[in-house]
DNA sequence: TGACATTCGTTCGCTACCTTGCGATCTTTG
DNA sequence: CAAAGATCGCAAGGTAGCGAACGAATGTCA
């Protein structure tokens, strides 16, 4: 945290906040959160989808995601049916309004570009091996201990 | 989100989430959560600091930090007072109890050793270059918004 | 001096992340 | 088949982040 002399993981940390606020400010006017958002761009997508193979795409625990489902369901954007196959599991669906509010959402496109437009491909390329290799590292870490 | 072909966006967030995982992980058998410590080490080596100063050097907004402030208060590792100069002011010192956890914390520099030990110089040089352009480019980019 | 603006900390309400523990429901196995 | 184990979603409680609104203290300036 010591200015000017940041180190690699205080910059992850500034970035990842500079970009969610980006996300957060643009989708306030929707009463939307970027957790949220990104619910809806999975079903959106991919169609309906099983709560568990969400959480696994999105990389959630599922105490985490039962919250956002459950906000989404409060504002009747998605419906949360219990699949038949296995009673345990329920079936995501984009509700009418849910697509409406889709269509009606701006590109997020601009966030991406904004930050990384017109950065060399291989600095890029270098920095996403960085830090694949370093969160590979820290979750092994993490496991072991 | 799309696994094996993750953005640079997605993988500064795995990252942060990944090193904030470890470090809370450690941590956890002293009943602490990864900001407090950065309070606590911030007043450790600075000593004694001024609340809003405490939150320009952590980069935390004022509503944030008087949380985290009321909870370290509360486990009485921090006491807060009124500086005589300004009234509005609060002044942060670690009480007796808190210089004593400090002492007894374990060093987590393995975290950040963990992480990125063995990755070249140049490497990490243009990670911390690519995510600070693009950090600067989102705030400038949120402000004007 | 008096009116207005700014700053500092708090509180409230929200998102979003986690762990732990629970009940319900499969699945496996003796 | 019954018992044991695994999995799914939920609820509760904790940490950490945000914006908005407020009172008290302080600055500013006509």
């Amino acid at each position: 945290m010591e200015d000017e002399h940041l180190t690699v993981g205080a910059w992850t940390k500034r970035c990842y906040f500079a970009g969610r606020a980006l996300m957060d400010a643009t989708l306030r006017p929707y009463d939307l959160g970027s957790t949220q958002w990104y619910v809806l761009w999975h079903l959106a997508r991919s169609g309906p989808t099983v709560q568990r193979d969400l959480g696994r795409a999105l990389e959630l625990e599922r105490a985490t995601l039962s919250g956002i489902i459950a906000t989404l369901v409060r504002k009747g954007l998605v419906q949360q049916s219990s699949d038949g196959d296995d009673q345990r599991q329920r079936l995501l669906t984009l509700t009418t309004a849910g697509e409406t509010l889709w269509r009606d959402l701006p590109d997020l496109s601009f966030i991406h570009q904004a930050a990384f437009d017109g950065i060399a491909e291989a600095d890029l390329a270098t920095t996403i091996r960085v830090l694949r290799l370093a969160t590979e590292r820290l979750q092994t870490r993490s496991r072991k201990a």
